[in-house]
Order: C-alpha cells, then sequence, then structure tokens
DNA sequence: TTAATTGCAAACATTTTGCAGGTTC
DNA sequence: GAACCTGCAAAATGTTTGCAATTAA
C-alpha cells in the first residue's frame, strides 16, 4: 500500500482494522502516523512522542507548552490541528468535564474517570473497576456511542 | 427573618435547610427566590417561571430567546448571571457533554443523560434505571460530589 | 513538482466583567 | 436612601479558519 496516500482517500486504513495502539517509543510514532494516513512530519511527532509515551490528560494549551522542547517548535494552532486529526482517527479521546476547556486522554480504550474539581485533575478508573448496568431505554433507531462515567471529587469537609 | 437580607448575609436559608424544590407555578417563584436570599425581580421571575415549569434542558443562549415574552426583557448579561446564581443555589444543574458550550438543567435531583450527538438533545435518565457499582479507591482526603453519566447516542447505522 | 502542512493573524463563539442607570425594599 | 440588580459594551477565553510560506515525497 501506498504511503503517499492522502487522508481524503479511501484507500487509507481504517481504524478497525488497525492494531490497537500501545504506548510507543519514539520510532514507532512514525509507522503509527502513516498507518493512519498522516503525513509524519516533525511537528506531529513531535506530538506524538509527548502524549503516546505514556497515558495522559492535557488540554491544547499545556500540550502547547510541554512541546518544542526536542528541537522543533510547534504553533498552537497546530496542536488544535493536530489533536483534531488524532481525534478523528482515535488515537487521542476527548474529555469534557469542565465548561469552556477541553481536555484530551491519550488512552483510548474504555474506561471513566475521577475529576478533582479543586484541582481540576484527571485520572483514569478501569472499567473493570466500575460497572454501569441498566435498562437502556433507547429511542427507536439510535444506538449507544459510548458510556461515560465522570466522578466528581472534592476534598473532605 | 427579613426579606432584605442580600446573598452575602449568612442568615439567608442553606440549601439544605430548604424543602427541595417542587416544579411550581407562577405564583410560587417568588417565595422560591426570597427563600433563597434573591430579591425576586422581574427578569429572575421571568427565567423561574420559564425554566420551573417543567423539565426542561437548555443552554443560556435559548433560554434567553425563550423568554421576555411576558412583557419582560432579559438581555443576555442578566440569563448568564441568573443561571449562575440558580447554580449556585441548587436551582439548576450544569451538564457538559459538549465542548464550548454549557447545558442546564431545571432537574436537579440526581439522574444521568443521553446525548444525542446529531441532535444535541439531552435526556434523562432515572437514576433508578442506571446503576453505577464499582470500587471507589478515592485518593485519600477525598469524597464524591457527583457521579454523571452521559450516554451518547447515534443513530443506528 | 505537486500536494500537504505549518503558523501567523484574524475571526469566531461563548462567557465574564465594569459600570452607569434603574429597581427594590 | 441604601443596597441590589440590569444591561450595554468591552474584555476575556478557548477554538477555528484563511492564506502565504514551507516542507514532504
Amino acid at each position: 500500500m501506498g504511503s503517499q496516500m492522502s487522508e481524503q482517500k479511501t484507500n487509507s486504513l481504517c481504524c478497525d482494522e488497525l492494531p490497537s495502539r500501545t504506548w510507543e517509543d519514539g520510532c514507532k510514532i512514525e509507522q503509527l502516523l502513516r498507518d493512519h494516513g498522516m503525513t509524519p512530519t516533525n511537528q506531529r511527532m513531535e506530538i506524538g512522542r509527548v502524549i503516546f509515551s505514556k497515558p495522559m490528560h492535557f488540554t491544547a494549551e499545556e500540550l502547547h507548552r510541554i512541546t518544542g522542547n526536542h528541537g522543533f517548535q510547534v504553533s498552537i494552532a497546530t496542536v488544535y490541528n493536530t489533536l483534531g486529526r488524532f481525534l478523528k482517527h482515535g488515537l487521542v479521546r476527548e474529555v469534557i468535564v469542565e465548561p469552556g476547556k477541553v481536555y484530551y486522554d491519550s488512552t483510548t480504550t474504555p474506561h471513566h474517570h475521577y475529576y478533582d474539581v479543586e484541582t481540576g485533575m484527571l485520572h483514569d478508573i478501569d472499567s473493570a473497576d466500575l460497572r454501569v448496568s441498566g435498562l437502556y431505554n433507547l429511542p427507536p433507531g439510535k444506538e449507544i456511542e459510548s458510556v461515560e462515567v465522570v466522578v466528581r471529587l472534592r476534598s473532605k469537609q
């Protein structure tokens, strides 16, 4: 399969056909991008190396602040642009817990979140540790895209 | 107890001391506001009559659009201002499901939500119909403020 | 060489704020 | 009359977009 395919062309691999993403060392980011039909530019590789090195939660602004330390500047526009593409390809997840800002999560397997309302910190809750059960009395013709649980935490007293 | 107390003074009733809010007819909105230490102005009464007449989900912009039909104009600044106060007093809930906009919910008892990602519509899920269970391995010193489940829906196929 | 990408700056959408004038008690 | 509230307009915040210059293949 060609490596020059654009994202518009339908011969780029669909997410479902790809092996699920693992925590990559730097060298594999390039292949990860190519597998998803994205040109592996310096900026995308820089972002990928930062966010795919370990599970993390971050805003676009925070990511912008922590990238650029390995020789490649990344503008805030490119951070947004790249996160948008990564999101579309299932490489990151959005977590929406606070008005007016979007958190991203580099773990994409199903899980839930603790949100500390005082510090703004997010922590993962494994799906195995938190069960959601109930009668999903869905409107006709609809199906579930995702079930997201946010447990808001505050300090005792 | 005086009726002129300001919101800052501590002799206004705390939420916990108040009977839980019921679906009010117009006449009771004034008392509801007074009970929470808020001056019952025309604008607040107009907003209260609209959102406490039945359970509803709305954005500030939508609320601004549907108020003002009973003789009292409400500016968008006052809508935001009033929703902020109502939120602080537990008269409405925030529902955060979409980047860049806040939904408000005039039902404040614990419940969860279906969110139709295509139409942007929210629907309540009764707490009795959806059980969340698991080991809450909370960080020390923290307690749960709320558990919020959002079930995202899309059209089949 | 051609198509894709970057990054600046401007545009945008939503929400917050300062303050002069108006309302409530 | 004093305290509080409204609403305009401006500011703040977070995100998106248009486009010229740059980079990848």
